[in-house]
DNA sequence: CGCAAACCTGACAACGCTGTCATCCCCAGC
DNA sequence: GCTGGGGATGACAGCGTTGTCAGGTTTGCG
């Protein structure tokens, strides 16, 4: 090696090449094409032959070199997954069924996060598309997703997750959002909450409006009015949540329930709450960890992460087998986890 | 293409194959390796030729294949991350670093869970391997790393996190357990507590023995007694925490205080002591998500997750650039973040 | 004008593997 | 003894890229 020259002072095995099948057939005697077919456990190789070489490959301690099998056959055995933010339990989540399912196919996957950056995901997207991989699961945050056009002509699955992607035709697993805000206003109703207000994230994220129209259809449904100042959009933060909790909190009328859109309001909501005197039921959407360490208890709809990864790797394995089949869209349902919050009457 | 015939019902732009250097070079009228030189930045191109070129690629909308790259080069610029479980927050986190830090060198990761399996560590290492990275960061689990020899001798690069590699030379990035554990009983110490409990994970794991003996010895600092029955160590769980807190509470001498080990079992603790009449004081190791929304406040040691997997990267980096340096083991700092609990008195 | 140096470009091999096809050998069957 | 067929093996090309080296053209300068 050129580099073995520069690596004075290394003792014993200094870097040594690894083996490659060339070496594993010298060492057996036999051709290369022979130590691949006992490689990849092709039947027509005899007891002895196949003996003998399985005998070189232990003892050069041989292993396929994945990337140049790969060039040879156009594909890497992979699965990119571009979420948000890896460190957000809900995508950690998501990872991990993707993981867990490309583990059985002997898939590696390759990670990234676009952390809410359109050009990020883009990029990211695009790195990992360059190694040619089979299947690619993105959590669309751009405003489209055409500069994926080229990799699904050449036969590139994706699968997009927790928001559609626009601009290309490929398949979807969505939270059932407006189900989830239905079950939180009908928990509310039930226990007989009327003055209910909603804190959303901005109406610029999908989610976020599949939820606030959710929870109007179901107040609608109930014909409960809902006032318009009780309906709170906007981005998470100390400041939107505390001037949304002053108005809703006005002496005249106060809410006596709240319904959260998103676990970092719910945070904001609930860090705010514990410095005021009203005590509303609070049904957030999103469970946190630890939710139920909390007194009082918080009631959440649950998102099913796992379930959706899961979906979409299924997503993914349909459509290589048949590239011409219909995109779908799924939606994977929520559940309600109740502890304690707005099981109890109104108090005021 | 060979299954084009199978694709009878694709209508317009049926699986293209993708532009190589080859097809650019045509377009563009010169060698592929002019080509190769402008796709790789190279200087020594005629401003027209470089025109010409890029021409042709936008045209087309040729990418690099990186799999071909990477197989000429010997190296897959890729790094892989073996942890224990990508959904916990700890792992999350260094996950996150990793990836940021790749992202600027456009590495891309390839992540994996071991589920603390030893096997899975090793076919998920091994894996990875296969593709032959630059670097591997791995949160060990199993007895040994040696089946790692060879990619090692082949000049792969290693860094443990969490917790240090056994039979391989290697470098390793870790928590400072015992100055975690430190912190935390001087706290308490300060406050008046001196019947503190512990409960630690089982022994058999090595940052269980590094807090436990950090207990020990910070106690044994201070000249204050500690009774064996007060330190339990043992698998996180309902029945282990159960168990140990009966002993603790023994009305004759209860403890005062309590230093939980880990998250799960600062769950746990949690759990049980809401049904309980005793409140002593918990300072937890691992900060918990969302912990400054409990009533009351938990005070704990947090871990810099982020830093560790920063400080792993930088590892990484240092040994590609000099293969034969001493392998160094780093101690990343903790810190105590107080929540209240611990700040009052012993209370019995 | 001549020659070296600088610059630009391309032919070719190789990275490690697999697909295709050819070859060889052995034995059954006539 | 000859042919056919099937099983075992190998030679070779090629996946898309980059490193090496050689060749050709231009420029600078004595």
């Amino acid at each position: 090696m050129s580099n073995n020259s520069s690596q004075i002072g290394i003792t014993l095995s200094a870097l040594h090449r690894r083996p490659t099948m060339k070496d594993v057939a010298e060492a057996a005697g036999v051709a290369l094409k022979t130590v691949s077919r006992v490689v990849n456990g092709e039947t027509t190789v005899a007891p002895d032959t196949l003996e003998r070489v399985q005998e070189a490959i232990r003892r050069l301690g041989y292993r396929r070199n994945e990337g140049a099998r790969e060039l040879r056959q156009g594909r890497t055995q992979a699965i990119g997954l571009v979420v948000r933010d890896i460190a957000d339990p809900f995508f950690a989540a998501i990872g991990r069924a993707v993981e867990h399912r490309a583990e059985e196919d002997e898939l590696v996957v390759m990670i990234g996060s676009s952390h809410d950056d359109p050009a990020r995901e883009r990029q990211v997207a695009l790195g990992f598309t360059a190694r040619r991989p089979n299947g690619l699961i993105l959590a669309p945050i751009a405003k489209r997703q055409d500069y994926l056009l080229p990799d699904i002509a050449e036969g590139l699955a994706i699968c997009a997750v927790d928001r559609p992607a626009q601009g290309i035709a490929c398949d979807a697993v969505l939270s059932d959002n407006a189900a989830g805000i239905r079950l939180a206003v009908e928990h509310l109703l039930h226990h007989g909450h009327r003055r209910i207000g909603y804190l959303g994230d901005d109406p610029a994220v999908f989610t976020a409006r599949e939820r606030v129209a959710g929870f109007r259809a179901t107040m609608a449904g109930h014909d409960v009015p809902v006032n318009e100042h009780e309906v709170r959009l906007g981005s998470p933060g100390p400041d939107f949540v505390a001037a949304a909790l002053r108005t809703m909190f006005d002496p005249s009328d106060p809410v006596t329930a709240l319904v959260t859109g998103n676990n970092r309001i719910t945070a904001e909501v609930l860090k705010h709450l514990a410095g005021r005197p009203e005590q509303p039921a609070v049904v957030a959407f999103d469970d946190l960890e630890l939710a139920e360490l909390l007194r009082p208890g918080l009631t959440v709809i649950a998102q099913d992460p796992v379930a959706i990864g899961d979906a979409a790797m299924d997503l993914l394995a349909k459509r290589l087998a048949d590239p011409t089949r219909e995109p779908r869209e799924l939606r994977i349902p929520v559940r309600l986890i109740p502890r304690g919050s707005g099981e109890a009457p109104p108090t005021n």
